[in-house]
DNA sequence: GCCGCTATTCGACCAAAGTCGAATACTGGC
DNA sequence: GCCAGTATTCGACTTTGGTCGAATAGCGGC
């Protein structure tokens, strides 16, 4: 594939062809702008893609499918907890994702770790430990804050370790009509949603249920909660 | 408005003059035997009734409407949350309740008592602390382990105070309904369970949702998870 | 007793959910 | 280029869900 360079995109560093990008996927511009500061800082020249939902990010995900870095916030339209970090690792498992969040609780960043993510910044961090955070990722380490140390106990509860394995083989397609089905709606207003007949969001019904090994979609529901932020843990046995 | 007013004192010493009854349900017989010997100390003399489970916990309550003291533990068979504590308080207002729980996190303890418990007793927690909780409760006020101050922050957030007053509305049987498809049962097998026909089911089905303020069973079913140990709350605005 | 209220039960009817088989299109590997 | 596998789409058919109207039973107030 033959490359012509525009020659405004021409970076200092030679060695790399292309400039790389970074995905910013926060709903909020404020915070966005801060981010990117951060992002400028400890990835010089890098190019700057934003999203403000899950479905845009996505698109962004599929214009650039291998962005040097991804940040993405917890708490955007269209996500339910660890939902979105699940997706983007099961089909950009290449991309190292720093989690954003206001949460700060120790076990929510150790969650967002055992599904995968680099990183977890809580959004109150200096723009410098962000970027400290954001170089130790590129570095290929993972990241947490100096208040939450990196201790052993990363792995998941049994039940959300498997139904993050279920839910990461759904495609695309799939896993936006249980984000919809998440938030109550009838087949119906899916098919509206997304462009399609009715008999269409039937079948990827039919595909998630077969997948997350469930009869009916109360159950899919069940199961794809368990990825909330703060999810149902049986009371531990005494 | 005018006063009928129905003499409280006399009606507690009437009923103090028969042997008052303190209900224990835990699913746990060791945990009940040692709640026994809490309760025989801080009321002398009590019948002690046990249960094992929500469904024998109502089917006590029936019997005996008017216990001196519920002990209740958050995880038991049938229970999901504190669904079985809003439940009981919705329909036996009058019998104070220490919630009894392995968890001992601060915030459930304050939901606990947002939900109208009268006191919060960590599992760990010695037979001395034990018994200097229920007669805390028993002289009207409310308890909660010294770890966990007693502060201002009692407050439901929003959604799920909205959950409670809603699902408090419902009869015994529209809550059991509720529970079942929590669990993700088809009406059909609710109906089996229960006994009864699919057709009567549906219309428990129909009234629950009407209550709940919703238009289908998943709906309904995301609702009702709002009551879990650990609940969906969004990510703090910045 | 009598009345109104609610809880519980049910059958018949319409709407939504879920299954099955199949067509189209795209992506890698050979 | 060709083939295999998968993602996405859809229509026809069966099963499940949900509404409406109604009957029975119990409870408290007057």
């Amino acid at each position: 594939m033959a490359m012509e360079l525009r020659p405004q995109s021409q970076a200092w560093s030679i060695a790399r062809a292309m400039k790389r990008a970074v995905l910013i996927a926060d709903d909020h511009p404020l915070f966005r702008d801060a981010l990117k500061l951060a992002v400028a800082q400890a990835v010089p020249g890098a190019q700057i893609i934003e999203a403000d939902s899950v479905h845009s990010l996505f698109a962004a995900l599929e214009s650039h499918p291998d962005p040097e870095l991804l940040l993405l916030d917890l708490n955007m339209p269209g996500a339910q907890g660890f939902n979105a970090l699940v997706q983007a690792r099961a089909h950009f498992p290449a991309v190292p994702i720093v989690v954003i969040s206001a949460r700060e609780d120790r076990h929510i960043m150790h969650r967002a770790l055992g599904h995968g993510a680099a990183a977890f910044v809580p959004k109150s961090a200096s723009i410098d430990l962000i970027v400290g955070a954001l170089r130790t990722v590129l570095s290929g380490d993972t990241w947490l804050p100096p208040s939450a140390a990196q201790d052993a106990s990363l792995t998941l509860d049994e039940g959300e370790a498997e139904a993050t394995s279920r839910l990461a083989a759904l495609t695309p397609q799939q896993f936006r009509v249980l984000s919809m089905l998440s938030a109550g709606l009838l087949n119906k207003q899916i098919a509206a949603e997304l462009g399609v007949s009715e008999a269409t969001v039937k079948a990827h019904m039919s595909a998630v249920m077969q997948k997350l090994g469930v009869s009916n979609r109360t159950q899919a529901v069940l199961l794809a909660q368990k990825l909330a932020l703060d999810h149902v843990t049986p009371d531990p046995a005494l």
